[in-house]
DNA sequence: CTTTACATGAGGTACGCACCTCATGTAAGG
DNA sequence: CCTTACATGAGGTGCGTACCTCATGTAAAG
């Protein structure tokens, strides 16, 4: 049998209400039967049972999502399965707002941030570039006692805080292994693309694919990254002029998600059949070409891991439960057309 | 502010006790009547809170996992795993069990399945080898009335039974396609080595590794598989043999979790520094030889992922709720030097 | 009209816990 | 000795739900 409050009073040798001022840490225990009640605790192997204790405080978890308004696939995959995820977790007590923030605007994501207060929000993910301004703002949240997580993007401000999403040097790292290795050459040249190389998801993912190119595959040349900006028309002009200047491309990496203008302007210039591809994020774009052969590895992050871990370590967060933050790691995940889900 | 049985009351112009006997299906409710409540419900959009319901019922979850008594590392990280888990599921009146079985005796195996009842046990996780034995054991605890997951080995037996595991096939398909681009030639010989061929798991990693080979890298040649029927003296043995036999190896794939003396054995043969090599499982083992060079790739499954994933089906199915099949989905998982956790 | 069967309402208790009030106990200070 | 301050116990209420009993309402069957 689970003990209980009671079992704690019996054993203790004290009342009910002397154990839940124990419990809550309320005042009006001298420090003698305070340790009484803490050691009964321990030997009967106490646990406080939460739902019990929120449904006694009248307390609803309450999460917000701030997601960047982009318009790329991947962010409306994490939009998509934080919608599956609200009904579900109304059982649990756990309401989740889902509220976009500008994209390029640090000031406008900061000053949404602020707004936030304890009575209405309980904890916040934050999925923006990390900019003064955000972290800032991110810092003078938890000091307002909401619970917060960085989220996919940026990265975590003081040590209590937690990062949500993958180690992007060492998924840098992997897509070199996959690429130096798949392309089963000595001498090659590399180009590779990412919507700016502003974001430090970009700038990770570089340094780490960098780093093994250069211990692991000395003849391998990686080309100065060319950068869309998100914008159609630059995609393909960048791209076809690249192709000119340094011929025989051998392989390519997409630093990031990627649109289908990017995949139209490498399928145009014929770089999927030459060359080796290795793009970011699983997302319906990126299947379509790994299925038909034109990528040849995904890296992702699975986005309902990604919900799901964020959820769950806000709802520890707000219980001052510590987690297993091993087990919340995300995983580098590598997608080939045989192990697509 | 989440509407409660009150609320449903309220606006469906009913006693809480009407609305009681609707949503647990209690008999005592004219047809007319039960639409009315029904429709208020999804009219105010009421979800039962389980906490709270759980609470009234007194209701603790129980569930066992049945573990083969086989010592490799692989069945200890799930052990460990689950120890991590149980400490922090009491607060979610979750209690979990861990029995033995024995790894080659299906009827034992059944007769501990076949001693659980209703009264004392909520759910099952079974991790065995697919015998008939168990299959039908495993069908008799869902027709008493006790979820049953099967876990990381076997299949589901009925329609609404659920695997908690890989689809080793894919598995299998994955290996292949590393192992033909590391390999990085057109001939070569792979050796192959498993425990045993009767297992599932290893038929079908197979079948899945022959079946990609033969599609896209038609001049490598699989060699039949080793079974060393976890037997340390034999290992070095058969290795050695058909290290003798088959000159120039330049490919090795483990089908199952791989022992210090299987390793060790391919190390003496100098297999490792001469084959791409390709594993399962990761486990202190393994990883150590993906550190240190010697395993090119393990593909693997994630164990705390594999026990989360175990408890919420179980869960979901003991609260009657659907579950997202394709969020408890587990990731065929690439792990290189670089993306190793 | 009466009986019978069943639908429904009213109201209670319990679950484990939070949070409250009020009475009593105890020890130190005056 | 009494006062004062504080530790503690006793006991209550409420959270959202399950589950129980008992009384009453209603409609069909006799």
């Amino acid at each position: 049998m689970i003990p209980t409050g009671h079992d704690i009073a019996k054993a203790a040798g004290v009342s009910l209400a002397t154990v839940d001022r124990v419990l809550n840490n309320r005042p009006g225990v001298r420090k003698a039967t305070y340790d009484k009640v803490q050691q009964a605790i321990k030997d009967i192997g106490y646990v406080r049972d939460i739902s019990a204790a929120n449904l006694a405080r009248r307390k609803v978890y309450r999460f917000a999502f701030l997601l960047p308004d982009s318009p790329g696939s991947f962010v409306s995959s994490i939009r998509d399965s934080l919608h599956n995820v609200i009904a579900a977790h109304i059982t649990y007590r756990t309401q989740i707002f889902v509220r976009s923030i500008p994209i390029n605007d640090p000031h406008e994501t900061a000053r949404i941030i602020d707004r936030f207060a304890p009575e209405d929000m309980d904890g916040v993910a934050v999925m923006a570039q990390e900019t003064p301004q955000v972290r800032d703002a991110m810092v003078r949240l938890r000091d307002r006692n909401i619970a917060v997580v960085a989220f996919v993007s940026g990265q975590p401000h003081v040590a209590q805080d937690h990062f949500i999403g993958i180690d992007n040097v060492a998924a840098g790292r992997t897509a070199a292994t996959l690429m130096g290795r798949f392309l089963c050459r000595d001498k090659a040249k590399i180009l590779t693309i990412s919507h700016s190389m502003q974001a430090r998801d970009s700038l990770e993912r570089r340094l780490g694919f960098d780093a093994v190119i250069r211990e692991q595959f000395p003849g391998v040349e990686v080309l100065p990254t060319l950068e869309t900006h998100r914008d159609p028309v630059r995609v393909g002009k960048v791209i076809a002029q690249s192709v000119r200047v340094h011929r025989n491309i051998s392989g390519v990496y997409l630093l990031v998600s990627s649109n289908p203008a990017l995949l139209e302007a490498l399928r145009d210039e014929g770089l999927f059949s030459s060359a080796v591809t290795i793009a970011h994020e699983l997302t319906s774009h990126t299947k379509e070409s790994l299925l038909n052969g034109e990528i040849d590895a995904v890296i992702t992050q699975n986005v309902g891991h990604l919900v799901h871990s964020a959820l769950r370590v806000l709802r520890s967060k707000c219980d001052g439960l510590k987690f297993d933050s091993s087990q919340e790691k995300i995983r580098i995940e590598i997608v080939t057309r045989e192990n697509i889900h």
